[in-house]
DNA sequence: AACTTTGTCAACCGCCTATCT
DNA sequence: TAGATAGGCGGTTGACAAAGT
């Protein structure tokens, strides 16, 4: 399909059916062979993003209830702008709808305290500036561990500002493991390049605290019953 | 009433990573 | 193993409506 013929702009009602039942009968992938197959003059891209965004079953459409809000600015405290992410924790939004919601929060924040820093401080959380390295990261597991708040549980999401996808997948699992695990507190330290990677976390057992590692280059579990 | 500003939302763009061949 | 392709993500843009002047 040549790119001059592929349409852009706002979706017609006669291309949400196409693609809703394109969608039906070929699943969620390969979205250009779909496009291709749709007979739709839109690119694999933006059929995907239209479903994804728009057409997709139990997505709410309706405002962001402020239960909503307060999740996405605590998550948002925590990783950052992973918008994605953050739509995980939050059924039925899609990372586009909280980026929006986002933006126009954050600008009234700005208003409200007529600082360029805040925009700064809210763009870039955590860390206390850009988290360049992985070198942040184990400053802040090093800050954190001296911390006079380190009784609290030290939580995943802290290991957040990551950028591959495969770090933020790693590390969501971890912390969608720990809260169906309904663990304490997981210290992670990945080191992706070499695959020696690993985390460990606190149990509480009958009151007694046990701390655990997972080792994900040999997959296994090292119990310290500490 | 007319114009300007602000807020909201949908969609696109470019980059990066994963997967395929 | 390398190159090509697909998919996912965050940033940005532009259209439109509502609110303000």
């Amino acid at each position: 399909m040549q790119d001059q013929k592929l349409r852009k702009g706002p979706w017609f009602e006669d291309e949400d059916e196409r693609l809703t039942a394109i969608v039906g009968l070929l699943g969620e992938r390969r979205w250009d062979a779909l496009a291709n197959a749709s007979g739709l003059r839109r690119s694999g891209k933006s059929c995907r993003l239209r479903w994804m965004n728009y057409l997709r079953p139990n997505l709410k459409h309706g405002r962001i209830s402020e239960e909503e809000e307060k999740l996405i600015l605590q998550l948002h405290q925590q990783w950052g702008n992973k918008w994605a992410r953050i739509a995980r924790r939050l059924p039925g939004r899609t990372d586009n709808e909280i980026k929006n919601y986002w933006r126009s929060h954050l600008r009234r924040e700005c208003q409200v305290h007529g600082q360029e820093k805040v925009e700064h401080e809210l763009t870039v959380p955590n860390c206390e500036g850009i988290a360049q390295s992985r070198d942040c990261i184990l400053e802040k597991d090093e800050i954190s561990e001296n911390s006079s708040e380190s009784s609290e549980a030290f939580q995943p999401s802290d290991y957040a500002i990551m950028r591959s996808p495969y770090e933020n997948r790693v590390s969501d699992w971890i912390s969608e493991w720990s809260n169906y695990k309904n663990i304490d507190g997981v210290k992670h330290n990945l080191d992706y390049c070499s695959a020696d990677s690993c985390f460990c976390y606190t149990t509480k057992i009958n009151g007694e605290s046990e701390t655990s590692l997972w080792d994900f280059s040999s997959s296994i579990w090292n119990i310290d019953y500490s």
